[in-house]
DNA sequence: TGTACATCAGTGAACGCGCGTTCACTGATGTAC
DNA sequence: TGTACATCAGTGAACGCGCGTTCACTGATGTAC
């Protein structure tokens, strides 16, 4: 709490104060996100959060859009460490085993962010109206790129979006909030790996 | 609001206390249950419901047990719909079929409700530490009564409770509060069924 | 069968809290001449 | 290069709100003799 010389006019307040939100949701998640809360801890009245947020709605969202992103980012870097491998069918179910743990992970490892970035799919979202969330948008690309590869039959892949991510986003939410919340972690882990197994073997043959 | 000859003692309060907490949450979901709105709409002073309760948290749960209840006697009923069938074994798939829509439904058709329900888990739970939540007792009986009529190896029964509720609570979440919010019932009806199916049909062979 | 009195289950008023938001303001910045 | 002034981006104080909870109370109930 360095009271420091506190400049009247403070250049990029606007993401100081989105900054500001994700570490508070970090740990709190989304309840923690008020405004008096955010502008406090940038040491900024509350008022000053209104020259750039037309209310608190809109700073939480603003805070949100950057947690989803975050989960993308995760996800998409499990997906990256996926070895390249020969046949390009097993190479494409790795991409979907990846989509799905980094997903989990995620979950697991930032409840706080997910707990916002999962909000932001609730809210009417005024602007980002047609946008497709990145992290479904992953999920598209991982299935299209196996019936590409021909590790999915075309037939098989309608629908097959809501297979997944239901399993998927399911086990996050019974392992982040729900029954499994307390269980080590090793265990849920573990029990990830089967479920996300699990559910990408129904979709093949 | 009729104000009839307001009895000093009225027998039942605790009960009815919670009656109104069902009515609040079944609009409004869990944010509706505050202890003031609860006494108000029973037509009591706020303090009368600590003569029942401890606090807040104590009358939450209670209204959210009862939801509960609600949601596992949902799923009995679509359960109890299942024709009887020749072959046991398709009869025992049946009945997991049922449990599994049997919560969806109860989600999509009783959201607030819902809510409470799941919010239970969450919750420490003072004294119901060792007790099962019904409805995941619901599918547990129905899993080892596939195992029983041979419709389910003991292998892949392990661990298959987590697949399936994964699968079924996931998509009652998407369904409720995520991207399926908005869309047509008669749709969101026929993707339950995908689903559900889909994750049985991994089950099997 | 009637009365005294402890116990129970409500009332009414108030407390303190933190919230989002509004108002009138003032210090800093940058542009025009 | 220097000054006048509009604009911008903060401050500080206050408003109204509804919440959960506590306090001292009082009306109703039921038990003992």
């Amino acid at each position: 709490m360095i009271r420091d010389a506190h400049p009247y006019h403070r250049p990029g307040l606007r993401s100081a104060l989105i900054e500001a939100g994700l570490k508070r949701a970090r740990k709190g998640g989304a309840e923690a996100l008020g405004l008096r809360e955010i502008t406090r801890s940038v040491g900024v009245t509350p008022n000053a959060a209104y020259r750039h947020f037309a209310d608190r709605r809109e700073l939480v969202l603003a805070v949100a859009a950057q947690a989803q992103d975050k989960l993308a980012q995760a996800m998409l870097d499990r997906m990256q460490d996926v070895v390249d491998q020969a046949d390009p069918a097993a190479h494409a179910v790795q991409k979907l085993r990846g989509v799905g743990l980094g997903y989990i992970h995620f979950a697991l490892s930032e409840p706080g962010w997910f707990e916002l970035a999962i909000l932001l799919q609730e809210e009417p979202s005024d602007e980002s109206e047609a946008r497709v969330p990145p992290p479904y948008q992953l999920l598209l690309d991982a299935l299209d790129g196996m019936v590409e590869a021909g590790a999915l039959t075309p037939e098989r892949r309608v629908d097959a979006e809501w297979v997944c991510w239901s399993g998927v986003h399911g086990f996050a939410d019974l392992a982040t909030r729900g029954p499994l919340r307390r269980q080590d972690r090793a265990v849920v882990d573990k029990l990830a790996v089967h479920v996300v197994n699990t559910v990408i073997s129904e979709l093949k043959p």
